[in-house]
DNA sequence: GTGAAAGCGCTAACAC
DNA sequence: GTGTTAGCGCTTTCAC
């Protein structure tokens, strides 16, 4: 009940009759000390309950023990996974996890430049945003490790490794299945690819959009693209606009999960039967398009933070290791959103 | 690019020609130091893109300046919707946020018995995690503020201010709800009423739907009950017993909406039109409620966090404060999953 | 109003 | 093997 007095390493040094020294190597290099007195040590430990104060050791140790992530929206499904992939690693590490979530440009720029200077952590995990030079700059100076998830291709000087997803081919190789199944007036929703955020994945999963119909010599009907705020009222809305026009799309490529459930709306209102009438498809694979059945890309996301976790930690234990630069697979997943066009 | 040795008190100290005391008090309460010595220090600390090492300060402070959240399974919607409360909040303090999630019972223990203790926090924010008297028992000796949201209603000695949710009164509301559409048929698809988490909303719910029935006359059936894991797919094959059943229920009311979504689709699979051939009601109103139109009841998770952190700062502050129990309101929203029985 | 000095609890280099 | 000592970088008495 009284909030004894914390146990010190200096309270189980007295009670073991040995000095606090003894006590740490007992604690953590077990193998420099007598076994007896390491025995003895332990139980007065056990005992005593004693816990070594992290804050301590971490001022010794001249290391926070602890990594930084610093994530956009993580209530976002597609983001929520990949935190998942970094807290389910991390756990098993000596390190905690601080987190910053950042939900308006501003807070972006705070975490980019100030975290990894108030020796908040030993290293940095930023998922999803792209920094820019300057910030990339700053990321250099403070000299602590960081990696990249769903972060730009970019070799950034600041960066130490980098675990992305091909969103060029991604967004490529999904317009050609739409295009394989004979469609050739294909729409793409998506995010404002102009964005304070620098967030990248719409806009290049927009240019992989623009190869395959390169390729297939289709041309790029620019009323065809809609961007907006991310979300899936703005992407309906998008999708009403496309299926407005007077030469509508037979399909439409929306940049997420998210985004396709807005397209999926939008259709329903205007009265069209998908896939019958519009193919859908979306990316990401989270747990809403296996509930509608959606056609998407999946991308590995929770693999994609553990990955990144793994990385980081290896980089903290052995400073010297190469960069690496990863790419993970996606993978089209078919379901009954998509079919040839009608007629 | 060199990672150049860390700037220190002791530096601005000299350069600024005062002691590091004056330094240590300029930043901090500015008030007690000359004008001219305040500018001159804090120009130096611009010059020199000084900042604190907060490792130090904590040691100094006897305080972690953060506070550690235990959250089970936050990659669940309406969790990492009470998390994001956490955050938006937290993220405005002086406060660090070090998570723990937790998927494992073990880890539950782990969390609950040890984080208090080494200090790795100055408080300690639960979500949706019942102690049991032991765990209180260990979080009390702990000395640190604890506040529970979404936690049990009791009265723990080491618990220092609860938000919560009368789940009993919420699963009572949203089956009279049902009933007072005409249906004395209702099944009830929860989580495993005794679970090594501790899960107790589905438990809670349950008990209010029992005092429905029981206020109403219509008498409480076994084989209407159907517990399981929590997750959509297990809600989907407990839906599918319900629907087996030679007199099956008319309506059935799931514990959260993830385990409606499996209702729903158990009864897609069962040829079941809903509502008429079936009414289905969820719990949270989480975003797919939305989309699929699902009748649920809303509680206010975003806020359940941000009220969390908002007494345990307010403690943080003020030891002294008296415990509080809030208990936030529900709401059910109607949408086109709920209709009268049909005949 | 400011400097000097002690100390937060631990680790690690150095003796023995 | 183990004790002793000196910090890690800051805050905070206590003098002046």
């Amino acid at each position: 009940m009284a909030p004894d007095k914390r146990v010190t390493i200096r309270d189980v040094a007295l009670a073991a009759g040995v000095s606090p020294g003894t006590v740490s190597r007992a604690m953590n290099d077990s193998s420099l000390v007598n076994e007896d007195t390491h025995r003895r040590i332990m139980r007065v430990v056990e005992e005593l309950d004693y816990t070594p104060n992290v804050v301590a050791r971490r001022l010794s140790l001249g290391k926070t023990l602890a990594v930084g992530v610093i994530v956009p929206f993580f209530t976002r499904p597609s983001v929520s996974e990949r935190l998942n992939g970094v807290v389910s690693l991390l756990a098993t590490s000596q390190y905690d996890l601080v987190i910053h979530n950042i939900e308006a440009p501003e807070q972006r720029v705070t975490c980019l430049t100030e975290i990894p200077f108030n020796e908040q952590a030993d290293g940095i995990l930023s998922i999803s945003l792209t920094p820019t030079d300057a910030e990339a700059e700053r990321l250099a100076q403070a000299g602590l490790p960081v990696v990249l998830i769903d972060g730009d291709h970019r070799a950034l000087k600041g960066v130490h490794h980098q675990v992305t997803v091909d969103d060029v081919a991604g967004g490529e190789a999904t317009t050609r299945y739409l295009i394989e199944l004979g469609h050739t007036k294909i729409g793409f929703v998506g995010d404002y690819h102009d964005n304070p955020f620098n967030f990248t994945s719409s806009r290049d999963r927009y240019v992989g959009y623009q190869r395959a119909l390169w390729e297939a010599d289709i041309p790029v009907r620019a009323e065809y693209l809609e961007e907006n705020q991310h979300g899936r009222r703005p992407a309906r809305e998008s999708a009403r606009n496309l299926l407005a026009l007077t030469d509508r799309p037979t399909a439409i490529f929306a940049a997420s999960d998210t985004q396709a459930v807005g397209v999926l709306e939008a259709a329903r209102e205007a009265g069209l039967t998908v896939p019958d009438d519009l193919s859908v498809v979306g990316y990401d694979d989270v747990e809403i398009a296996d509930i509608l059945g959606l056609t998407t890309r999946r991308q590995l996301l929770f693999e994609s933070g553990r990955r990144g976790v793994e990385l980081l930690l290896q980089t903290l234990e052995n400073p010297g290791t190469e960069r690496v630069f990863d790419t993970l697979p996606t993978e089209l997943i078919v379901r009954e959103t998509t079919a040839p066009p009608q007629g």
